[in-house]
DNA sequence: GTGACTTTACTTACTAAATGGTAAGTCGTC
DNA sequence: GACGACTTACCATTTAGTAAGTAAAGTCAC
């Protein structure tokens, strides 16, 4: 049974794999199927065309990122292994040469059709908007210190994280540490 | 006689901007020939492989940014103009759709081959170097503040502005200008 | 300077492979 | 026997890339 439906996710897998090493424009159906050891066609019968891909793609990304964000918030986290965790999530994506979806659609926005760009938005809406509650949070607590808004300063950070990952892959992992030192040094009261 | 090596560079010029608007696999040599009034072929004569046009291309860039960062050292700029500098040329290419060809690489890192990487990873050594001179130097006079190492910090720097131009593509450019606020505010002394 | 050549900057006319995509058929399960 | 999940067998288009030809400009002996 798990069989069934399986196929429509492992595909979203596999491509979500590929777009995250490659992007988008460097992936075809053809190496979606070998991996997954099934025909061309078949991606198509589950997403028709490549677009139906994308919009599914980052809306699973999307809904994921929500489900992770609400645990963290239910389970009361304080705000360093809040931020800790993000930070962790990322160091894995750099790890098998990945970069975050964001980053890679941000990227390629302007090739992307319409459907797929409000996805985009939508997606760094809630990630900058994460980070804006963790950082008000963590500033209220004591725990951070920062200059001006938090959602100001969370877009900020999440463009340095980005950037970081991508930076990674240019130059190895180590780049990613000096950042998130460097960040965290910042974050830190009474610098 | 400047139409002569001209159509080489005009390649150059093409592909640059298709470059930084959609990404090195979302543009095809028929996109340059045509928007040069030129068969495909012409353009296979001056870069052989779309491998040649990548390593031109960064390396092109590479030298402008090299001319451009040894033209301010010479004139002795100061720290804050020699910043906000950087930041309008950043601010001009998202308002004309584009990313920074370091950013857009960088993302796309992993499907170029060994040469271009190398490229890359050069331009971003230069790019993370003009700006490590310059926090040291503004350290030094006074006019920047900071924690921590000055590599560090330009390393840090250069995420956040590559991260700040990807943004600004999904939602607009009034993400760039938050960024850079909260930049400058960052950097000012006595915070 | 003229004729003979080479070189430069292309065009025309291809090719093989890959791309996204479709229509019709198969096959096991409810 | 209807439906879901495919496969087989296509298709048009685009892709990077090549080979051969051409027109103009440059080079150079004489």
């Amino acid at each position: 049974m798990a069989v069934k439906r399986d196929t429509k996710n492992q595909i979203l897998d596999i491509a979500e794999a590929l777009l995250q090493e490659r992007g988008f424009h460097a992936f075809s159906y053809q190496h979606i199927a070998s991996k997954l050891g099934v025909k061309n066609a078949a991606i198509h019968y589950h997403y028709p065309s490549k677009n139906d891909l994308a919009v599914a793609l980052v809306a699973r990304y999307r809904r994921r990122f929500s489900r992770w964000s609400e645990n963290l918030a239910k389970e009361n986290a304080a705000p360093w292994p809040c931020f800790e965790s993000y930070i962790e999530t990322c160091r894995y994506l750099i790890e098998s040469n990945k970069i975050c979806v964001l980053g890679m659609m941000a990227a390629e926005f302007n090739t992307m059709a319409e459907e797929v760009q409000r996805e985009i938005q939508l997606l760094q809406d809630e990630v900058v908007s994460y980070f804006s509650d963790l950082l008000k949070r963590g500033q209220e607590q004591g725990e951070f210190s920062f200059l001006g808004d938090a959602a100001h300063k969370a877009l900020v950070l999440t463009c340095q994280l980005q950037g970081a990952m991508q930076f990674a892959q240019v130059k190895g992992s180590g780049v990613y540490n000096v950042v998130v030192d460097q960040l965290r040094a910042e974050l830190k009261p009474q610098a």
